[in-house]
DNA sequence: TTTCGTCCTGATAACGATGCCGGAAAGGGT
DNA sequence: ACCCTTTCCGGCATCGTTATCAGGACGAAA
């Protein structure tokens, strides 16, 4: 690793003072004409390099977000992009850190990122965080702080997130108005809002429509595709067996398609398959899986967007709650072509 | 953001010097018992956090990786996990930029890193890098530098990559013995290596093997999907049509599959298909794709190790080329059940 | 000639930490 | 009584930069 040049150095080739050479590169007003150019000649032969480190412990600003997530699947790469793209626009580095679905990862996610000055942190929360040390430990040292996707509610943090309940909704009025009526879910971890909330939405309207949710048919899978695979396999055993699957993720659903296809029963025709998140793979899998979009991109974005503003601090974002509306891609694996009516 | 405790906020409170207060924090020997009990009881109180910009400052040294990568589909998102683990446990963090297969960005996101100076890079380049300005900078700071996945060859920085032509020899012999004879290639961007040496690899064991490779077979659709599902259409409209093709990526497997399926053709018998990564995505289709695995979370840590030994510099590694094995997972699209001899 | 601005420049403190050097106090040996 | 060693601690420079203040030179206005 080599000496970087410095403003001392410029400073001495040059024999005019330190000073003179840091105003002259900042375009600072009180330089005579022939010295300014004179040192942004020689900073450029030199190929001279600000220090970041010194300007950062000088302002009390790094220009670095500390950015935690559960894990670099399809969603949350894609998000991570939209923030990556916002944030570097701005000037801000993005420190991507996995907490890998683990409390005690997110727990030391959080305390390097805090050790390392970051200016901020942009959150999606593991499945299993329960308890919010962490978060109240960001919060009282007013460092600025999003949350998006996994979030935490009746927590006064700004947030980005899709309305999961309304994704639920839709994916159950598309179910009822092709004539299932029997209909399993298969859930995430059993404490994780994204999920329950889906699950929600989904249950409501299957009683607002007078269709009998049996929690008997609710399974949480984690986001484990065999275990999705297994849980369908025992649901099609039933004496009385369901006539169509929810799964709140496309990992599940695609679990559940390998046990579907296995029984040997025809989608959609006996048997219908809603996912979520409308990754790429339910395009192309046989039969195509219907999915609900989270317009994870978009939402990255929003966050990062949200989280540029809060940082500048311009007006009062605490309450801010940004909701991203989901819309459902109707594929092979539920549509029968069928329109009953439901709301 | 509060004001974070420091080392002097303790001196003065304790009325001994700054001095001081380090050495007893750091445990340094010259320290009186009573002196280190009451700094670090006080700090803990406090909840002291070294300054790691002032560190940095004075050490010369950020303890962060500069990470770049040509995008975060899911082989290089598990080749960064693989990364991250090890270099966490080593006490580094890793700012991963995305380049998104762009030169342009690659370059900038150089620049970005090398002024926030970090102790060293990971790169995999991006599928339109030609020219090497920014390696060669790198390596004229003297700062450490690991290609891995896709590398530049010729150039005298320590390699992690793949035997990308044992896979492509393991994928010829494969289809070779199960008696496919006509085989199309689908290739990734004209450029990039590791592309051309899994066709490379494909095409010297179909030589040997007395195969015919048929140069107007091999055509090359960067990664994209949509346009392996259009060649391998017109492929199929061809007279003397193919009947076997091999993808150097999964996803342009699936582009072909769709393509193959559309076209009515029962796979493995009237057609053969092998991909390249071994993605989740070739267990779960119909038929599941046959496809090269190239152990992307062992290559991260490897990558990564060797990084950290780079670090250290206990000895020379600039010649060091770790190259890892290929594995064949074989699969429905091209399982015939036959067994010809080939070698 | 005096005085005041204007224009430019330099010196210095500060950001938070480490490391080196020097020195006070205490104790032991002669 | 003297010297030396050990133990403990404070002062200072340093990392690279900015910001603040002070002041020199020069010209113009009185």
């Amino acid at each position: 690793m080599e000496k970087q040049t410095t403003i001392k150095d410029i400073a001495l080739a040059l024999k005019v003072s330190i000073s003179t050479v840091s105003r002259a590169l900042r375009d600072a007003p009180d330089v005579g004409v022939e010295t300014r150019k004179a040192v942004k000649a020689l900073a450029e032969e030199l190929d001279y390099q600000p220090n970041k480190l010194a300007l950062s412990l000088l302002k009390k600003q790094t220009n670095t977000i500390g950015l935690i997530i559960p894990n670099l699947d399809y969603v949350l790469a894609t998000m991570v992009k939209g923030i990556d793209e916002v944030a570097l626009e701005a000037g801000y580095t993005v420190m991507v850190c996995q907490s890998d679905e683990s409390f005690g990862r997110e727990m030391v996610n959080t305390k390097r990122l805090l050790e390392s000055l970051v200016d901020g942190f942009i959150i999606s929360v593991s499945s299993e965080t329960m308890v919010f040390e962490h978060i109240k430990k960001i919060q009282s040292k007013k460092i600025p702080l999003v949350l998006f996707d996994r979030v935490i509610n009746n927590i006064n943090v700004p947030k980005v997130r899709l309305d999961n309940l309304e994704g639920g909704r839709l994916a159950a009025k598309h179910l009822i108005e092709q004539g299932y009526s029997k209909i399993a879910i298969l859930g995430g971890p059993e404490n994780l809002n994204i999920s329950n909330e889906r699950i929600e939405g989904f249950a409501q309207t299957l009683k607002s429509n007078k269709v009998k949710y049996d929690k008997n048919l609710l399974i949480h899978c984690d986001f484990n595709q065999d275990y999705a695979y297994m849980a369908t396999k025992e649901l099609l055993l039933m004496k009385n067996r369901p006539d169509a699957i929810f799964a709140i993720s496309d990992r599940l659903a695609v679990g559940a398609m390998l046990a579907i296809k296995e029984a040997g029963l025809n989608m959609p025709k006996e048997f219908g398959l809603v996912g979520f998140n409308n990754e790429p793979i339910t395009k192309v899998l046989t039969p195509s899986i219907t999915s609900v979009e989270m317009h994870a991109f978009e939402m990255g974005k929003a966050t990062a967007k949200l989280f540029i503003q809060l940082l500048h601090g311009e007006e009062d974002l605490m309450e801010k709650d940004i909701i991203i509306k989901p819309k459902l891609y109707i594929r092979e694996s539920s549509n029968r072509g069928m329109k009953v009516k439901a709301k």
